[in-house]
Order: structure tokens, then sequence, then C-alpha cells
DNA sequence: ACTGTCAAGATACGGCCCGTATCTTACGGA
DNA sequence: TCCGTAAGATACGGGCCGTATCTTGACAGT
């Protein structure tokens, strides 16, 4: 289509100047309004060549953000149990605002019919999260003494994760309220009601 | 279009027939099979006598399901929280499951764009599961003397619908064993630290 | 019974985007 | 240099969108 004079890319040089202009055009436009049509001519190409390497919207948009953040950031050690996670709601929140309520929606929307297509997008972006609650949050409280390993369960390493999700879902955004009930009134008191001294 | 030797029907007849067929269709096609067309179509009307009602898709289906689901059944009367608490997700579970996964992530969608609308949506569906579990359960707890009033909060009261609602819209199903994790590693813990003797 | 009003119902339209098939053309490796 | 492969362009049928237009039936008031 455009791109007259210039040379013909091929390779991963032109699969990042393609998610490139996925990741332009959805900032524009949003998730509903991110189609092939528009990305392939943003994008200097046309449609098949994104049919080749992605079947769908949204997966073509997942590989864009898997692009986008490579590593979750890791999370500081303030000291006390209620500072870590604090700390991760809050990077939880940074990551899901980057990718926004309406894209996480269409996400699960797509993936909803596909389980093993879930595994990728779940085990891809949340478990990251997930497994810095375990291996970091509650392994540096284990070592403080303040918890033991017997009294985690894979519900309890769930549930920050699971709680600041449902609340991006609903309200497109996590408020510091939020974060500090969730905390000081779900996950905190579930854990101490099970032996810990946090 | 079609319906050649029926009488012209007007007022709440017609729209009656509207939102049979647009459960029909729903539930044929699911979600994203849902059309305007295929339920003027289907109900032997047009397509602006649809635009005349709901201005979109997800509004018409929001009309549809608060028709077919007026009331909220109660919960039983099971002696104990917990057995109270396992009911209400059960509950919870089935009424989702009429809704289907994906029609619940399309309605967020729709939703998340405006937040008057998402008022509707919480308010009318989820907002009789959270009133339940204050007005109901928790209540009966208190009776039993195993609760009171001050230990509850609004996140608490938010706690079990938001987990059942978190499950639901990522896997599409609530299993048994979601259920009791849920109550016994999550909500009971909960509220016991702060000073309920469930 | 007559008539005016309003919504039902039918149809058609431009538009957008889908997903695919086809063809030419450039790149890059052997 | 030649050849395989993928890029890039284009065109297509199809589905559904949302709206404008028109006719016709139902109902109410007199």
């Amino acid at each position: 289509m455009q791109r007259k004079g210039a040379s013909r890319r091929r390779g991963e040089a032109l699969e990042l100047a393609i998610l490139e202009a996925v990741w332009a055009e959805f900032s524009e436009l949003g998730y509903l309004g991110l189609t092939m049509e528009g990305v392939a001519k943003r994008a200097g190409t046309s449609k098949p060549v994104l049919y080749r390497r992605w079947s769908t919207k949204v997966e073509m948009l997942i590989a864009c953000i898997a692009n986008r953040i490579p590593q979750a950031e890791s999370v500081p050690d303030t000291g006390s149990l209620r500072g870590d996670m604090v700390a991760l709601l809050t990077v939880a929140r940074e990551r899901m605002s980057v990718i926004g309520q309406t894209a996480m929606l269409g996400m699960l929307t797509e993936v909803s019919k596909d389980p093993e297509a879930r595994e990728v997008l779940l085990g891809g972006l949340a478990n990251e999260l997930v497994n810095m609650v375990y291996q970091v949050i509650y392994r540096r409280s284990i070592e403080r003494g303040e918890l033991t390993e017997e009294q985690l369960t894979p519900r309890l390493l769930r549930l920050p994760t699971d709680l600041a999700r449902n609340e991006f879902l609903l309200f497109g955004t996590i408020s510091d309220e939020a974060v500090t009930s969730i905390v000081d009134e779900v996950i905190l008191p579930a854990l101490r009601a099970r032996g810990a001294s946090v």
C-alpha cells in the first residue's frame, strides 16, 4: 500500500514494525477500534501479512503486549508484608492500565472459546504476578518468620491478583482505597486466621 | 418480513416477542452470534423496531436477561454461615451460567464506556447478590451471635460476589472446589480475623 | 362509523470490516 | 546467478452495522 520508495522489509524488522503499528492503533482507537485493515495500513503492509502471523485480532494484540511488557519489574522490599502487598497491587494496577479495561475484556472474550489460548494469556501475563506473590512477597514474609509454607494455598496465592483483576474489569481502575481495603480487610485477615502473624 | 397473515403487534406484546427472540438467538448462537438482524428476522419484525427500543445489542440483551431473571431466589437457611455461603455461591454460579461467560464479558465491555450504564448493570444484577449477602446471610449470622455489624465492611460484603464473578469471567464456570476454597480459605478466615466466630 | 396519529413493518442504502484468493515482485541464500 | 519464499497489492463475496424512507395497520377520540 504505502512505503513506495522504501525497501521491502522481512522477518523480525517487519514484525516489530507491525507490532508498533498495532500499539499505535490500539492507543489511538482503543480495542474496539483496532482493526486488521487499520493496522495493515498504518504499518505500510497488507492484511495477508498479518494473517500469516496471527489469525485473530486478539492474538495479534497479545503478541504486541507481550512485546511491550517483557518482564515484570520486581516489587520493592518494604520490610513488611503489608507494604509489599500494597506495592504489588500498585504494580498490578499499572500493568493493567497499560492494557486497558476494554482490551482485557476483549482478550478474555476471545480466549473464552479456547482453553489452550487461555493458558497462554493467563500463564503469560497473570501468572507473572501470581508467581511474584509467591516467590517474592510470601517468601520474604516466610523468611521474616511471619508465615509458614503450610499456611499458604493455591487460592491464597491467587487472591491478590484475582481481586485486583476483578476490580479492574469492573471499574477500569483500581483506586487507592480499593488497594488498602483489599489488603487490610481481606488478604491480611485471611492470612492471620490461618496462623500468620502479619 | 415474516408473519404474513398475522395481525400487527404493538406495545408490550411486541416487546415480549422480541425479547423471546433475543433469548432464542442468544441461546443458539451465543453472544457473538447475536445480531440485530437475526433478532429482527426471528421475531418477525425489522431492525428499526429494535433500534427504537435499544440502541445497542448489549442494551437489548440486558433487557432480555432482566426479563428472564426477575428475582433472585432466596438462599436456604442451612444453620451455619459456611453452609449459607456455599449455597449463595451456588446460586451465583447458576445465575451466571444462564448468562454465560461471553455475554458477561460483552456486557462489561459495552458498559465500560458508560459509567451510568454500569450502574444499571451492576446495580440490577450484581447488587442483588451483594444485598443477599448482607441482608440474609450475614444477618442470620449476626442473629446467631457469630458476627457483629461492626465487623463488616463494604469490601467484605462484596467479597463473595467479587470472587465468584472473577472465577466465572476467567473460566466460564465455578467448580465445587473453587466454591469451597473461596469459602474456607478466604471468606471465613477473613471474617474470623476480624473477631467473628464462624 | 370516520378520521387523524403514531408506530409497525418492509426495504434499501452506504459503509466498514471481515477473511481469503490471486498475482506480481523483491529479498536473500545457495 | 538462480530459485524459493514471503512481502505486498488488489479484489472479492459476505455479514452486519445503523439509518432513511415509505407504506400500512392499529388504536383513540369524536
